[in-house]
DNA sequence: GATGAATGAGGTTTCATTCAT
DNA sequence: AATGAATGAAACCTCATTCAT
């Protein structure tokens, strides 16, 4: 029963670890060089691995990118809790003005060095661009992204942190392209401005457009 | 002589004809499967011609896919000069802040009830996000966007109607970030909401957050 | 006019004559090989063409395999009415039990020394056995087979040349089956008996089991 | 010791059971989708075991096709012996044309309602069709078959059952042709006819042909 | 005895491009 | 100007087999 743990735990071990080392490399390439271009040979060469791994992990390229967005979703989402845990606040404690300004900045923050992952992220985006587009759970998760920004522009309504006369569907579709949009621009060019700038001013107009007026 | 001049006219109206529909099906192919699926082969059969067609008219795939990006920025253009002389104003006229509204509405409205040319522009936008993209030109002509989009914002501030304090670079790129964004978000998953509302609402945001205030 | 008349001829020769080139090749390579083992690239090397063509020209695998099957069944047909023109017989002097010796013994007449066609037919045959089979048409021949064969030997009944009391689609399945399964034998094993004694045999046992008895 | 020996032969046990499951799961796949169709995890997968077994205990593909060819033809031996035993006569008391007719019918019911075995049978048989086939011992098989039967026609006409003047050799393979092609036949359009009126006529059919005529 | 992770060869197919007509 | 035949690289995927557990 032990020897059989352990060497299970050892087959999901190594299991895991040449997952992880696909998902890395398959951020790595398509961040480089596009979905498309991202070939699975290339992805199980650069992991240190075989060419016919990534096939055999997950079936099809398809599972592959669906299973790279999400890990990448994930990770960001985590990554903005830690950052309200870091400020030792919970959400309860937040405006919907603060709280959507957070998510935006924080969002933008990652751009500023930009890991692989969001690299990724960016270029799964673009690619879901075409009426039949491919990345598999990438759109339904645009859409959890416009729900829960939408109901946080509505609470900051009832909190009395943001303009009442704003529609929360509309104004959240902003919001989500600008963030979307702006990481995009300036992941394609880098020299356009720096993104400090850029969320510095951010914060600002975010500000003057949703904050209710005495 | 005479008919040697009506014949060149008319091969080169052919060559003409023929090449617009090959962008043009090369639009709806490239909207609906992306820039890497819409095949030179299938852009000449929509086309009602061969499938040799589009190599020998633009030599490579590349040039193909460029041309059409550079038809439909410059269509997009003309559409924008013309909604101007429609309202009977030349840019003069105009303060800062409305040309950056009527840009960014004029451009949005472009997504009510979009073109194969438009949705095609979008796709190919986003398929300049890996680092090694190939739409050539595309990434200039964005660039040149970003720079026009902020000497309109520098202007508003020097004519008074864009608060001082911002800067114009920055508030440039969340500016146009925002259109592109905005645009695929809506193309990607147009149940969302509907496009008039976020026109209305834009309105309203970016006089708040770029006005300037007594 | 005349100029384009004969490019298309030269064209369409020289599509026929590589289409021609991938079947010759396709079945010494089937026959050799199964179906299965005769890969698209080998059979684009054989016929002193690209790897690539077998797909450009027939578009799938299946396909060409379909059309290959298709020529040879015709190639036998013709074949056996040349073998009637050669005797100077028309279908209508025969005699019911006449036409299905003459039928299986032309058929077991090709293996004797059998082409690559002929061959590559009976591979064929044997891989439409497992249930989720693909060869298309196939099946659908023999079925025609089959009819036309129950068809013959109720004529034979009609015209006195073949016993009343024999159930006709069940001796042509028993017909037909034998038509096949020997000609597999042989082709398996060739050193088990030479073909001319069967056929010399087959004619007694035709004669013997169908013939009317006065 | 008497631990071990129990264990030992708990092992042994599992190890037949392990393969006669492995043995079964193969005859349904490749009944179902052919030799190449049947791959070795799907294989360990039907059988409910795992992806490795099959090779594990068994080497290769090769051998496991060709133990289960073994296996089905040994079963449909004895099913042939249990018949006649239950028919209380031994081979001694049948006229060679007793026994001809009694193999043949007695094959041609077994596909009244073929087993995963028999099916598979079939299918393997076809896939020798190719010059240069893979299932190894069947060509063997179906020769030592032929000369079988060939012997059992040589007896009956030393018995004076069946005709003189045929060729022992020659009758043999159109026997054998027709039993395997017309399992076949029925095996791949089971509309064409039933079984039963196959072997109605095939007994009439065979006694006509056969038989020695005072 | 059994599992399943890993490999890499080989298959079909798609495609931009070249070239003869 | 236009057609479409031909090429060959490269993609995804399947699979028998090897090997660590």
């Amino acid at each position: 029963m032990a020897g059989e743990g352990v060497a299970r735990r050892t087959q999901a071990e190594r299991r895991g670890r040449s997952e992880e080392a696909l998902l890395d490399a398959a951020a790595v390439l398509i961040a480089e060089r596009g979905v498309e271009g991202a070939s699975l040979a290339r992805i199980g060469g650069r992991a240190g691995l075989s060419r016919g791994l990534p096939t055999h992990h997950f079936g099809s390229k398809d599972t592959l990118v669906a299973r790279l967005a999400r890990r990448a979703q994930e990770r960001i989402a985590a990554g903005f809790l830690d950052t309200l845990a870091d400020e030792a606040r919970t959400l309860a404690d937040l405006t919907g003005l603060e709280l959507v300004y957070m998510t935006v900045d924080s969002y933008l923050q990652l751009f500023e060095d930009p890991s692989d992952d969001v690299r990724a992220l960016i270029v799964m985006w673009g690619s879901t661009f075409p009426a039949r587009s491919s990345v598999e759970g990438m759109i339904d998760a645009e859409r959890r992204s416009y729900v829960g920004l939408s109901e946080v522009i509505a609470d900051g309504q009832r909190d009395g942190s943001i303009r009442a006369d704003l529609e929360p569907d509309a104004a959240a579709v902003l919001v989500l392209g600008m963030m979307r949009g702006v990481a995009a621009l300036l992941l394609t060019d880098s020299e356009i401005t720096d993104m400090r700038r850029v969320r510095r001013t951010c914060r600002d107009m975010i500000n003057q457009a949703l904050e209710a007026r005495p």
